[in-house]
DNA sequence: AAACTCGGTGACTGAGTGCTCATCAAAAAG
DNA sequence: CTTTTTGATGAGCACTCAGTCACCGAGTTT
């Protein structure tokens, strides 16, 4: 590579970095274009250099962010013992990146088609680990014989509900820390044999 | 009266009643001024010379749709026997005036501190009246001893999640109306000793 | 009938937004 | 060294939005 491409690159990561940063902080649909630019040091033009539009650097910021998430998870699912275990560290992960969750709980229905159906797909996965734990529970009859696809929904709903209105429950720091032990245990109730 | 004041008073309500419909259809994010002035067939103007802003006309609309919202529910409370069947009765409300819950369940993060406050306070009364009910049934020893504020958020969670991404669930109908049975039987489930 | 009032008008403003393009200067190629 | 390439620039474009204001004319008052 010589000095222009090495720049180049460096660009494309500085503007990737930024806009990451802004998009946790802000929101994806409050970031505007020009404040990536202003924050980042460069040109505004200098953006659409290097992404077509908008939309494509939201993307591929999601992209690798869905894909980096995705692992992570798909490691808690191999460590976690059972699934009250899992559900404690999928908390754990999410009170960790709660500000990616909260932009993505409160805008998710306001992105483009294409966008919305990566995120869902993502989440899908995790959910299906949820409804495959759940599953293997009843079968050897430890839970109760619950619709376990409602009884996902009504877990995630909940979690999204704290995201989504996170100012109501907490003035600072995370509302996942802070309903961690009912949600768990409510859960609990939901599927457990009393 | 005469014939000003009358058609002042005309034009106001035209005003509303073609907000009104508009910000259900459309939500409130996407409906402009001038729409609604043009659908209305009166002069963008004219709609600040009766409202001192776009927030000032919305948060009448939603102060009586919210006032009518509450006066049913307060009706479903008193007819409601049991807690299924105010559940029952709850839902086939929002099956009702589904494309205004929608509206709100996605929209409402985005709203001013004043509206957001009045929705959620609406909410919390009708919350209450659940909270209430399952209270009752534990003390009777009928419900299990849950954490009662969360098994609502439970509910009330799912509820969202179906009405916030909608298109995903139904192509067109009530997903409402779909999901219902499956909401009913989980929340049993989840207060219900076996 | 003249003077005044006031609801209604719509072109206009200003503050945004995403995105473009002529231009530049430094790096690469010849 | 000269020419070409190219990443970066930022003024500016086209557009959208809520909100304003000088003006009009029908209705009301005198």
């Amino acid at each position: 590579m010589n000095k222009r491409q090495i720049q180049k690159k460096k660009t494309r990561e500085l503007i990737l970095r930024i806009a990451k940063e802004m998009f946790i902080k802000n929101g994806f649909l409050n970031t505007t274009t020009s404040q990536i630019a202003q924050k980042a040091g460069i040109a505004h033009g200098t953006i659409f250099l290097h992404f077509k539009n908008k939309e494509s650097l939201i993307i591929e910021i999601f992209d690798l962010e869905l894909e980096e998430i995705s692992s992570t998870i798909q490691n808690l699912v191999f460590k976690a013992i059972d699934l009250e275990q899992l559900l404690k560290q999928y908390l754990d992960f999410i009170q960790e990146e709660e500000d990616l969750f909260v932009v993505l709980a409160r805008e998710l229905p306001f992105y483009s088609e294409e966008l919305r159906r990566k995120i869902l797909f993502r989440e899908s996965i995790i959910r299906s680990h949820f409804h495959k734990a759940i599953e293997i529970g009843i079968r050897k009859n430890r839970y109760r014989d619950v619709d376990v696809a409602t009884a996902v929904t009504f877990l995630f709903g909940a979690i999204n509900h704290y995201l989504r209105l996170k100012p109501i429950f907490v003035k600072e720091g995370s509302v996942i820390e802070k309903f961690k032990p009912s949600i768990i245990k409510t859960f609990k109730h939901l599927i457990l044999k009393y």
